[in-house]
This record gives C-alpha cells, sequence and structure tokens, in this order.
RNA sequence: GGAAAGAUGGCCGAGAGGUCGAAGACACUUGAUUCGAAAUCAAGCAAGGGGCAACCCUUCGGGGGUUCGAAUCCCCCUCUUUCCGCCA
C-alpha cells in the first residue's frame, strides 16, 4: 500500500495517478473516512489517558472512601471506552481496506494508457523468423511430436491443463536449469518455494485472492491460496523484518508451480501452452536500498535478455503502459519473444515481466531497513521472470520447428538435454 | 494424530496483577583512552501513531475475556521445540 501520510499531501497526483492507471477508486471517500477515523482515535486516546491516570492513582495507599471513588470512576471510563472503540474498529478497518485499493505511484517514465496495446516497444533483438514453409503452431507440432497432450489434460483435470510428454519433459528441465545457472550466476540465491501462501501474503503482495474477477485460486476451509506466481512466496519470506542494510540487495530466485484461474482467458492469442491453469516459473526477486531499486530493475531485465538471447529467440522489450502496470508495480518491462504460431504468421507474445514494486508491497508486508542516519525505512522490493516454463516452450517449439515436423533443441540447452533434437517416432 | 514445554526489543534473555515500555548480556552509535586499532571506561539505543512542544496513545505471537488496572490471570487460535504414533 501507500504511505497514506500522503493522502492529503499528494491528493493530486494520487488522484492523476489513479486516472492514468483506469482504476475505480474513491478517493474522497478514503480521505472522509480517514479524517473520520484520526476523530475518533483522539477522543478515543483521550478517554484510555485518563483510564491510565485513574489506575495510576489506585497505585498509592488511598482510604476506603477515596478507593471506591477512583473504582467507580474507571468503570465509568471503561463503559465509555468500548463503546468508542468497537465504532474505531469498524472505521479503522473500512480505511485500511480501502487504503489497499489505491495503487502504487507510477514512475513518470511509464508510457500513459489504458492497456497492453498502449505499451511501448523500446527495443527489438533479433529478426523475426520465417520460413520457407507453412509454420505450424506449437499445439500442433506438439501433438504430432506426441510431446504435449492438452486432451488428456482436458480429461483429467479440465480445460487449460496439459500433460507433458517424452522429450518435452526433459526440454522443460533443461530450460529450468539452463535459467537457474545465468541467475545464479548473477547473484541469486536459489529457493524451490511452498506452491500455497496465506491470504495475508497475498494481499501484501498486492493481489486480491477474493472476488468474482480474482486469478487466485483460494484453498476451501483455510485462509490459504495457491500462488500465481513465486513472487508470491519469494516477497512475504521477510515479512515483519528489519533487514540489515549490509545484506542488502537480497536476491532470490525460486522456482515453484504457477496457478491461475484464468476466467475467460480463451480465445486464438490464449490456446495450447499460452494460458494455462498450472505452469511452472523461475522468477527473481531483490530487496534492495530505494535508491538502487531502478538499477536493479534494469539488471533484472538484462538477465531475462541473457536468458532469451542465449536461447536464440527473436524478442522484443515493451514499457508497460500505466493502464496495464498492475497495482503494485511503479514500472514494469515485459519481453515478448516472437511466437512464429502466433496468429496468422506468427507475433509477439510475453514471455517474462519485471516489476519494480518500489515500497509499496514492503509497507504492506512491513519490510525495513535500518539506514545510516538511524532511521528505519522500508526497502523496496523487485521481481521479474527468469523464465515461465510454459510460454518458454512455445517459443522454443515455434523456433525452432523443422520442415520435416521436428523440433531442434537451441544449441544453448543441448548440454542439459543430451539431445539435439525432437522427432517424430517412426 | 496424541502428549508436554514454549513464543518478550536488531539478537539472546529476565520478568509471575500496579514500582514494567520492560532488568541484564550481545550488537550498534557517540565520547574518553590510543600514532591508529584491539581491549577498557562513560553515555545513548524498540517500533508505530498524534502534537510546534511539554507530552499523550498503541504494541511483550494473534484474537477474545476477567479487572479500576494485564507481558503477568482465564479461554480460543497460530507457530516453535521435544517425546510418541504414522509415513515418502
Amino acid at each position: 500500500m501507500i504511505d497514506v501520510k500522503e493522502l492529503k499531501t499528494r491528493y493530486d497526483e494520487i488522484a492523476k495517478n489513479i486516472k492514468d492507471r483506469y482504476m475505480n477508486v474513491d478517493l474522497d471517500k478514503i480521505v472522509k473516512d480517514q479524517d473520520e477515523r484520526a476523530a475518533l482515535l483522539l477522543e478515543v486516546e483521550n478517554l484510555r489517558s485518563k483510564r491510565n491516570e485513574t489506575a495510576q492513582k489506585m497505585k498509592q495507599k488511598l482510604d476506603n472512601e477515596t478507593r471506591q471513588r477512583y473504582i467507580q470512576e474507571g468503570k465509568d471510563i471503561k463503559e465509555a471506552l468500548a463503546e468508542k472503540e468497537a465504532r474505531l474498529a469498524v472505521i479503522d478497518e473500512e480505511f485500511k481496506k480501502e487504503a489497499m485499493t489505491i495503487p502504487n505511484y507510477a514512475s513518470p517514465e511509464a508510457p500513459i494508457g489504458k492497456e497492453d496495446k498502449d505499451n511501448l516497444a523500446i527495443k527489438f533483438y533479433g529478426e523475426p523468423k520465417r520460413f520457407s514453409f507453412k509454420a505450424k503452431d506449437h499445439v500442433q507440432l506438439g501433438e504430432e511430436l506426441d510431446i504435449l497432450d492438452f486432451d488428456k489434460g482436458a480429461k483429467v483435470s479440465g480445460q487449460k491443463f496439459y500433460y507433458i510428454k517424452n522429450k518435452a519433459v526433459i526440454l522443460q528441465m533443461a530450460l529450468e536449469r539452463y535459467a537457474m545457472d545465468i541467475v545464479m550466476k548473477h547473484g541469486f540465491t536459489p529457493f524451490i518455494t511452498p506452491d500455497v501462501a496465506k491470504e495475508e501474503i497475498l494481499n501484501g503482495i498486492g493481489f486480491n485472492p477474493r472476488g468474482a474477477e480474482s486469478n487466485i485460486y483460494t484453498i476451501e476451509g483455510t485462509d490459504t491460496c495457491l500462488v500465481g506466481t513465486a513472487e508470491i512466496t519469494l516477497g512475504g519470506y521477510y515479512k515483519d523484518t528489519i533487514l540489515s542494510k549490509e545484506d542488502l540487495p537480497i536476491k532470490m530466485t525460486g522456482l515453484s508451480h504457477c496457478f491461475r484461474r484464468e476466467a475467460g482467458g480463451a480465445g486464438q492469442y490464449s490456446k495450447g501452452l499460452y494460458r494455462v491453469h498450472q505452469f511452472s516459473k523461475l522468477e527473481m526477486f531483490i530487496y534492495c536500498l530505494p535508491e538502487e531499486s531502478e538499477m536493479y530493475h534494469k539488471e533484472i531485465l538484462s538477465i531475462e535478455e541473457e536468458i532469451f538471447q542465449g536461447l536464440g529467440l527473436p524478442y522484443r522489450i515493451v514499457d508497460t503502459a500505466t493502464g496495464d502496470l498492475g497495482a503494485p508495480a511503479y514500472r514494469k518491462f515485459d519481453i515478448e519473444a516472437w511466437m512464429p504460431g502466433r496468429g496468422d504468421e506468427g507475433e509477439y507474445g510475453e514471455v517474462t515481466s519485471t516489476s519494480n514494486c518500489t515500497d509499496y508491497q514492503a509497507r504492506s508486508l512491513n519490510i525495513r531497513f535500518r539506514d545510516d542516519d538511524g532511521k528505519i525505512k522500508f526497502v523496496h522490493m523487485l521481481n521479474g521472470t527468469a523464465v515461465a516454463l510454459s510460454r518458454a516452450m512455445v517459443a522454443v517449439i515455434e523456433n525452432y520447428q523443422n520442415e520435416d515436423g521436428s523440433v531442434s533443441i537451441p544449441p544453448a540447452l543441448v548440454k542439459y538435454t543430451g539431445f539435439d533434437k525432437i522427432e517424430k517416432k517412426n
């Protein structure tokens, strides 16, 4: 969440930011509730002060009459306090809930726009692959090579679930290990994280687990959810912690399953592995000093580029528009790899995403550090995809297809797979 | 799953209805000493909120209760440790 002390001092800025993000937040109601809460809090504090004062007086030896009088005074205060405290609790909860809905400030450099079409392409790498033959998409290739099975996935688990088979299993593991090696080389500590997290962590990271439009699976009868990304578990790792300045930056990379409800996400552009309910992903996460977060954001992006360049995949980088940012993000860069089977003759499709969430998540999760001036401040938190296996598989399979229907293994992966081609069995 | 013990500031740890926002050690900051450092000595040092300030309020795992007054007593929950059972 943002710093609610800034609600009034940066009111215009916050209002503009909400507008730029095309979000619906009733800022005036929140400010009104804040005032009401403050007034009530003052009353409560005055009563508490009186209560404490009366209790203090009871410490000394008193004659019985005075003693009884103080006890009665204390009882009266207690009654008045209980009533006001109950009202405060209601307004306080309401205010906090509302304040959580205010998005993070967006970077002044982020392009302003409503949706992903307004994202700004800032870099192109490689030439979109063109084939001398009619390119197939990964769904067709996967079926013909007997390496992906969507029908059995639907039969056993439901739509948007899938089986990975045969050499594609090894290919996915190779991608995992390949990306892990690169990320570790840059000083990230590797983790395998839980695939389940508590709702309070989801909320702190900025995900809303409840509600019809939520992308999160909640686990019935518990206060936990299936994670949609290891960002949640890596970001929750240091909840309620004061970190040492010398420990920063903390760089973590976590492999997890990712579960997403993807309600309504269907159609040509979502087919096959592109949009699924479950996939594996290696995520990068950094906790750092506020003044260093923009630098580390660029570092994460450059590692993502290193991974996709190493795979020999053409891609572009987009600077995400305000309306498409996501509430916790200050700025977000996506890598979109060329996918020859996407659309009629190939299109770019998102394969990574890296966000600088500044102190937005840290404030909700209470993750701080002690600065040189002795003050305790919020850290900045960043996340970025090292490799989302399902989408990386789409890009690899479609770009490395051959005319005979086989798929070559990117040279950088061969040492991890132990084979250099996936062919039809005879 | 059963039983027992426990959860206190950055860390360790005392505290058993009012003298406790909390002893003490460590860490840290400042000063003294030193050519400098180590060691030693002295002082400071929880967080959050409100107030120009004096100062006030909240917080001892979380929630509820008893009481004029709760870190301390009662109830519920969570987590940790140990033992037993079960198991990859």
